[in-house]
DNA sequence: ACGCTAGGTGTACGCAGTACACTTGTCAAG
DNA sequence: CTTGACAAGTGTACTGCGTACACCTAGCGT
């Protein structure tokens, strides 16, 4: 009776409240706007009340992240090794699209807890389901590195602004400019436009560059595994 | 007269002297470590008079960024361009491993200053170079991503502090409890230390690690190179 | 002698994370 | 029915951050 009449009682917090109420707001905002403040306004209480469900903000990203993996699919199961890596990769690329924040956040964490390990676990499995050693393994899982969650440093990201208005000859001179001190950069970034009809700045494919490093990576990790690579082997080779 | 009598009349501060002092902080104390107010305490200086140098943090970080590439090696001459790409991401990987910040302040820029663009465009010209297309070219830059800066997301940092004391069947116990959870972790892991009759946590030899996935990369590249290969072939290749 | 300017100061604001002491609503045991 | 323990939420306060803005001051060219 008191209930429903005055205060509204809203359903109490929980963990599971908090990180999904932390996503959201990170989506929306960015990883920059999640500030425990703001969330715990979001959620409708008062901040400190918020760490009744998290420890502190380590938590709460770590929490964040094992949300994220979770969105990724697991191994398909019929698939040979590469198909395996390949797909699943693709899957973590795309959780972390719908999720910007979670690049800085996976950067920014030092990455042990179990979620995370189980991620990794169940990846390394997948290496060692297609008949990899465990040597192998190990080191393709180091060089597959960063990659594996979906990401890479995005060198070229967003080029240079809208080019503002500004005059033709001032564009031109501003371009000249460029060509002079960095021919290399306009040379690649010239060939581009030729081969797109497209004007400068048009932004790079991303995901046909990620698919391009990754295959690049699984062929050769599929070349080492047929020669029956080994890194103790490799290490006497080495000049 | 007035000078050395009374105020020791400090030589006055310049962009220079600041961000040298932030890159000294930040190598003693960490990235996180580095704040304005932090930074004019070192310099005996009261927060604000940094802002006459430097317009906001971000600068600062940039200004860092531009000092760390300006110890990364040039390109050695006579090389061939494998050679000396691989020369120079093992410098840039020394440098960043001087600075152990580095890695953070480069994640968290969204890289375009000129001193960035410098490094990047002598990078290009290491590939045009050697003769690849501007295409090639391209692709290559984005696959060697976050390598051309010397580092890689370590994803087996410090793997679990070291133990703390415990009752070696409380040890034992914990071994199972991993085991059972994290089964092919555990498996490389234990194929590692008989390989090297080391102890668990013994850790990664991230030299080795990072040489073998840049390694595998300049071999794939080289592997197109030679094979004439071009984007819009491989385009219309993909299934 | 004078005022401009570059470099340094002081004060203040809003935002962050979170420690600590408190109230309050709920429910089981006496 | 009382009680008192406990989990959830509150309020206040502290420290540290980046930085806006007004001010001072020494040295210089005119």
């Amino acid at each position: 009776m008191t209930q429903q009449l005055q205060a509204p009682r809203r359903t109490p917090l929980n963990r599971d409240r908090v990180l999904q109420a932390a996503v959201a707001l990170a989506d929306a905002g960015g990883f920059e706007s999640l500030s425990m403040r703001r969330l715990a306004e979001e959620l409708g209480v008062v901040p400190m009340a918020l760490y009744k469900h998290v420890a502190n903000k380590e938590e709460l990203l770590d929490g964040m992240v094992a949300i994220l993996i979770g969105e990724i699919d697991p191994p398909v199961p019929g698939a040979d090794w590469k198909n395996a890596v390949r797909l699943r990769v693709l899957s973590a690329r795309r959780a972390l699209q719908r999720h910007p924040w979670a690049r800085r956040a996976v950067e920014s964490r030092t990455n042990k807890t179990p979620a995370v390990l189980g991620y990794m676990d169940s990846f390394t499995g997948m290496f060692l389901a297609g008949g990899f050693t465990a040597d192998l393994t190990h080191h393709v899982m180091h060089a597959i590195g960063g990659r594996m969650w979906g990401f890479t440093q995005e060198l070229f990201d967003d080029p240079e602004a809208p080019p503002a208005e500004q005059s033709p000859q001032a564009q031109a001179a501003m371009f000249e400019q460029l060509a002079a001190r960095y021919p290399n950069i306009v040379a690649i970034a010239t060939s581009k436009i030729h081969d797109e009809g497209s004007v400068i700045g048009h932004g790079c494919d991303d995901q046909f560059e990620f698919e391009f490093a990754l295959d690049l990576l699984l062929d050769g990790f599929e070349r080492l595994h047929e020669q029956g690579w080994s890194s103790g082997q490799a290490r006497l080779e080495r000049r």
